[in-house]
DNA sequence: ACTACTGTACTATTACAGTAATACAATTTT
DNA sequence: AAAATTGTATTACTGTAATAGTACAGTAGT
């Protein structure tokens, strides 16, 4: 379960995100413990306590659930996973659209430039 | 002109970027005096010292430079402005790409996606 | 039972961004 | 000359994110 942080970006929104996206797609499936706050927190290089938060706030939303003692485990729902990555997709691209008009381009000059990143 | 800010991102450099376009488009142009300091910050409902370290920032890279009493100017490289903006498209479009790829997207679906955007 | 692991809770500390208020220096305007 | 406006500098405060350290509570394996 490699989690691949920007530390340049708030930490524990970005593990929520991660988790989210390994729920998503299968890698983590209903039921199924997933690595320890401690642990967790050893491989990313970072605090337990931001691990726990995000942790918590996955719990929230439905994705994760805890044990006391005995560990975390992903919940039931793994359709809801997909919703927030979905819905993650969208908002990140309206944001994007959004900066790249202030940049001064238009929705074909985005386009073009896309295009032309594929073939690097 | 007219300077919209993102509360949820760091102001500073927001301030910096805004002002950059202003000048690679044209709106602002070489010579030109600019908002003040005070006034500027009235505008953006942001503090004075906020907007005094973005124009600092603006002046070590050329793009604008203070007369003590009297106010800041545009420089007078205005390809250096062009430049930046072309470097932030080229960064944050990385930077969106990964984002979308870390999200489970392929290229091809990060162009249909896009293309359905435009029609909103 | 014991040990090791787990989640949970709490306080203190650090770092950073932005705010707030004030004072001073130089130029422009009147 | 005086007043107003500008840039500049300094200090203190606030809110937030993350770290650090510690302690406690519940579970699992031996």
């Amino acid at each position: 379960m490699a989690i691949k942080l920007d530390k340049s970006r708030p930490i524990c929104p970005q593990i929520e995100e991660q988790i989210c996206i390994l729920i998503s797609n299968g890698t983590l499936k209903s039921g199924e413990k997933v690595m320890s706050v401690r642990e967790l927190a050893v491989e990313a290089s970072v605090n337990p306590n931001t691990v726990q938060k995000a942790f918590e706030g996955l719990e929230e939303k439905g994705l994760l659930k805890s044990v006391r003692g005995s560990g975390w485990f992903v919940g039931e729902n793994g359709e809801k996973a997909k919703d927030i990555v979905n819905s993650l997709i969208i908002s990140q691209t309206k944001e994007y659209l959004g900066r790249m008009h202030d940049l001064g381009l238009s929705n074909e000059q985005i386009l073009n430039l896309l295009r032309s990143d594929d073939n690097e």
